[in-house]
DNA sequence: CCTGCTTTGTGACGAATGGCACAGACGCAA
DNA sequence: TTGCGTCTGTGCCATTCGTCACAAAGCAGG
């Protein structure tokens, strides 16, 4: 798969509307340091620890953001999706953060990566941008903000049919992703979901969940 | 208390380094923009819902940042010192995004807001104030991530000793204040911190805590 | 000193979750 | 088909935490 710069111009706009007011000559600029990466499913795209010297824009797929401990418990964050940035790479780029998550490909994904001094002259120059990569920063602190109130004070049938509300009415998944997402042990999830089952709430099938009482399961959720 | 412009122009400049390359015009204009903000211990700085006309710098005294849920059960997610500024006020004030927690002076503060339109021209303008706002919006971001891992994967002791060797080695606080702090119940709280005092790690008195040994305590935390 | 409020201590019990140990089901490849 | 690895179901028990119901201790005001 190769991709002319005119090519990655035109989708960078189409995915991102800050970038379209752009002065011609600074978009040009953009797309020539521009970096395309196509990555399929399951690909690694960046880890703790990881340098980061350029900012990924997500063109298409879902990029998931987890974290696991030091014995290998993981739980995720929040998702990326196109048209978004991933911020935590942000600070890490603006130097002396530590790179604290790891990025997963939830599916195949294409993101363009534009060099931190370009970044930059985006903020200094385009108002929209700074809108737009602020507003990013604060859905993702409002992503945490919900997902420690829902850590700290909602049990896990709660959690599990919000996920299942959110990635319906199909659900790929294994248990253990599962488990892994919402940082439990796989077992609590067969049976969370063994009565959601019962209840008719949900069928399953091996590596398929379908949803089949959507208001139901977003009373549970409740 | 009144304060002059000029003099809360030191105070800025001082607290906050990043404002100190500003060209003076431009500093001048913010001074005189700013709002000073005196705030007693306690003093609930805003909530959820709020609007949000200005970004918040704090001068002196500490800001706690706090989530309540419908049942009345809070939880802390992080803390503002002095030379920094409340970053979910800016999300706020760029519109769009809802203002989701609450923020308590967890002793007397000063503040300066600055109006919206001064932070677009000062990120706009001087790089080292873009620098210095990506840079904190980073560390909440990371705050919050390290508080999920923990609330997924700590229990309790971990979490309450990790707390006391960070507030230490003199924390003032009711167990309650405590137990809303890490969202969990009081009395695990008292028991708790029962096992350290029994085993020589704290000493406690009415609403106070000593650290009798934070080597030990650290060493709980981990 | 009494009185009342706040803070702290504690026992008993139940609910939620984790972890182990397997067994059974399913799918794929030789 | 046979065999193997992965995925799922389940029983059992320990641990953690929440909740309730009090009791005791400390502080402040009359």
């Amino acid at each position: 798969m190769t991709m002319t710069s005119s090519n990655l111009g035109y989708r960078l706009s189409s995915a991102f509307p800050a970038l379209r007011a752009l002065p011609p000559k600074l978009f040009e600029r953009l797309t020539a340091a521009a970096a395309f990466r196509f990555a399929p499913r399951g690909t690694i795209l960046f880890t703790r620890g990881d340098p980061c010297p350029a900012l990924p824009f997500l063109l298409t797929g879902q990029v998931r953001i987890t974290r696991t401990n030091a014995e290998g418990k993981t739980i995720g964050l929040y998702t990326i999706l196109p048209g978004e940035a991933c911020v935590i790479s942000n600070g890490a780029l603006l130097g002396a953060l530590p790179f604290d998550a790891t990025g997963v490909a939830a599916t195949e994904v294409e993101l363009a990566s534009i060099p931190a001094e370009m970044v930059d002259q985006l903020v200094a120059e385009e108002p929209a941008f700074r809108t737009f990569l602020f507003r990013l920063y604060g859905e993702r602190i409002a992503d945490l903000m919900g997902l420690v109130e829902a850590l700290a004070f909602q049990k896990l049938d709660q959690r599990l049919a919000r996920l299942l509300v959110e990635r319906g009415p199909r659900v790929k998944a294994t248990h253990q992703s599962l488990a892994d997402e919402l940082g439990v042990a796989r077992e609590m999830v067969s049976r969370v979901l063994r009565n959601f089952a019962d209840r008719g709430l949900i069928e399953q099938h091996r590596e398929v969940i379908l949803v089949a009482d959507p208001g139901a399961l977003e009373q549970q959720a409740a």
